[in-house]
DNA sequence: AATAATGTCAACCGCTAGTAG
DNA sequence: ACTACTAGCGGTTGACATTAT
């Protein structure tokens, strides 16, 4: 099993390596549409491509895919990115599986170069240790960057938030332990255990957890969660 | 204008998990 | 149970673009 999950056939063949040309990709493009994707490894073959599959399927996944979304990350995606990497740390896929037309690259590529960066940015030169509100970090260029108002906005999204950021329906300890501190949503598997700092929780659950949280937070779901968060965030921050 | 430093991002590498025979 | 294979993931690299000196 020595050559599993490496581009084996590279090795044995002469396969085109590097960026795709726009002849590739709309060769690529092409096979695809009309006749899906089946297994990747005989679509470079299919496709006419000097190339191997796991190189089709990447190229697919992060460009070609028709509904990828272009483009820089809205406000709300980055917020969303830096919460979801608080709670998932690294797991960059199952990031972009709930940000719609992102992929993982994309969202890695831009956790490493700009978030990070801000993150650094903003250790070196710690903040005021006030509290801040959803508005003030909705108001202010904390993600951004954006010096018009100042001079550096970065933090972290817990250096920001209140101590008890009990609008939030999770608290986190020192350790990056979850707590439970509010009726909603259901507690994920194994209250109390770590996130991505110990043991590998179970994911499905993880997922539908977070799943749960995010449209919390978010508003995805309208209703009775909404009027409950407004209730936490009035009760909590005016 | 030239060059160095830095940032961005597409693509590759190496690994694990899952599956079929 | 074992082997051979594919899919998918996260880390890393390197080419190119941009900015600073």
């Amino acid at each position: 099993m020595a050559m599993q999950g490496r581009h084996s056939g590279c090795y044995k063949q002469k396969l085109r390596k590097g960026l795709w040309s726009p002849e590739e990709d709309e060769k690529l493009f092409d096979h695809i549409t009309k006749h899906g994707h089946g297994c990747w490894s005989s679509v470079a073959k299919l496709a006419g491509l000097q190339r191997c599959g796991k190189s089709c399927r990447l190229r697919w996944i992060n460009y070609l895919r028709p509904d990828l979304k272009r483009g820089t990350f809205s406000e709300e995606e980055q917020r969303l990115i830096i919460e979801l990497h608080e709670l998932l740390g690294n797991r960059w896929s199952q990031i972009a599986s709930r940000l719609p037309g992102r992929t993982d690259n994309e969202i890695k590529n831009f956790w490493n170069s700009c978030i990070k960066k801000k993150l650094r940015l903003r250790a070196e030169k710690p903040p005021d240790d006030e509290l801040a509100t959803p508005s003030m970090i909705e108001n202010s260029n904390w993600f951004t960057g954006d010096r018009s108002n100042g001079g550096d906005t970065f933090s972290t999204p817990t250096a920001n938030l209140p101590r008890d950021a009990s609008f939030l329906p999770f608290r986190y300890s020192g350790t990056m332990e979850l707590q439970s501190c509010a009726p909603w949503p259901a507690l994920p598997p194994n209250e109390g255990a770590e996130i991505h700092t110990g043991g590998d929780p179970e994911d499905l659950k993880w997922s539908e957890y977070l799943d749960g949280t995010i449209r919390f937070m978010y508003g995805i779901d309208q209703g009775r969660e909404q009027q409950q968060l407004n209730l936490h965030v009035q009760k909590n921050f005016e």
